[in-house]
DNA sequence: CAGTATCCGGCGAGATACTG
DNA sequence: CAGTATCTCGCCGGATACTG
C-alpha cells in the first residue's frame, strides 16, 4: 500500500475530501455494509439501520444513487416496491473503506485509553489550578 | 484485504463511526498528511492547510492528541514554540486511510459523471412536470 | 410501502478580539 | 508564536404530518 497520495496533499487531498464527506457523514458508511450483504428493500434498510429516521435514510440513498454508489430500482406495483443495491463501483468503496473500519477495530482500545489518559491529566491540571 | 468487519456490521459498526467522526472531519485528515512528512511547528501547518482558521487548527489538533494520533511538544521559549508530530498509531491510521484516498482519486472522474448525469436527468424531469 | 413537506433546535465552525 | 474567549450564523438532522 504506498500512501504516495498523501506526500502530495494538493490539490488531490481536497477533492479527496468530498469522497469523505459521503462516506463520512453520519449514515453512509452503514447503508453501504448493509448493501454489501445483498440487494434490500427500504423499509429494511431502516429496520436493521438503528435510530436512522425515514428522511434521513431517504437524504443518504439519494446521495449514494447520485455519486454512482448504488441503484435504486423502483417496480411500478401496488403497494410500491423500490430495491437498493451497490453498484460495482460501491463494492470497490466497500473493499477501500473496510481497510479504515478495521484499523478502527484494531485501535478502538488504544484510542479508549489514550482518551482517558488525555482526560485524566487534563483533570489533574484542572485541580492544581484551583488549589 | 477481507471485509468480514463489514458483514456483521453490529455492533462494531457504530464504534466504527467515533473513527470516522475523528478522521472524517474537515480537517484531521490533512493535517495528519502534513504531519506524515515529517514533524511541524502550529503555523507551519496553519500557513499549509488552504481555508483553516487559527481555532479549528486548535481544535483539530486536540482531538487529534486526545485520541493518540498526534503528540504535542511544547518548548518553554520566548516565542513560544510547539511541535506537532504522528505517533505510531498515527502513521499506521495514515496509511489506512490512504487506501480510501486512492480509491478517491481513481474514482474522481466516475463520480463526477455519475453526478452530472443524475443532475441532468432530475432536470429533465422537472421540464417535463412544467410542460 | 416508500416516500415528500415542513418546522425547528443544537452545534459545528467562521470572524473577531484578546493574551502568556 | 501559539494559542484562548466570545459571539454569531448556517445548516444538519430529528420529529411530525401528509401522500401516490
Amino acid at each position: 500500500m504506498e500512501p504516495s497520495a498523501f506526500r502530495e496533499h494538493h490539490p488531490s487531498m481536497c477533492r479527496a475530501r468530498e469522497i469523505l464527506d459521503r462516506v463520512g457523514d453520519k449514515w453512509s458508511l452503514q447503508v453501504i455494509a448493509l448493501l454489501g450483504e445483498r440487494t434490500k428493500r427500504f423499509t429494511e434498510l431502516k429496520r436493521e439501520i438503528d435510530g436512522i429516521s425515514q428522511r434521513m435514510l431517504t437524504v443518504t440513498l439519494r446521495g449514494l444513487e447520485r455519486d454512482g454508489i448504488v441503484t435504486r430500482t423502483v417496480y411500478p406495483v401496488m403497494p410500491p416496491r423500490v430495491d437498493y443495491s451497490l453498484t460495482p463501483m460501491g463494492a470497490t468503496l466497500m473493499d477501500a473503506a473496510s481497510t479504515l473500519v478495521l484499523w478502527a477495530e484494531t485501535h478502538l482500545d488504544e484510542i479508549d485509553a489514550a482518551r482517558a489518559d488525555y482526560d485524566a491529566r487534563a483533570a489533574e491540571i484542572e485541580t492544581l489550578k484551583t488549589s
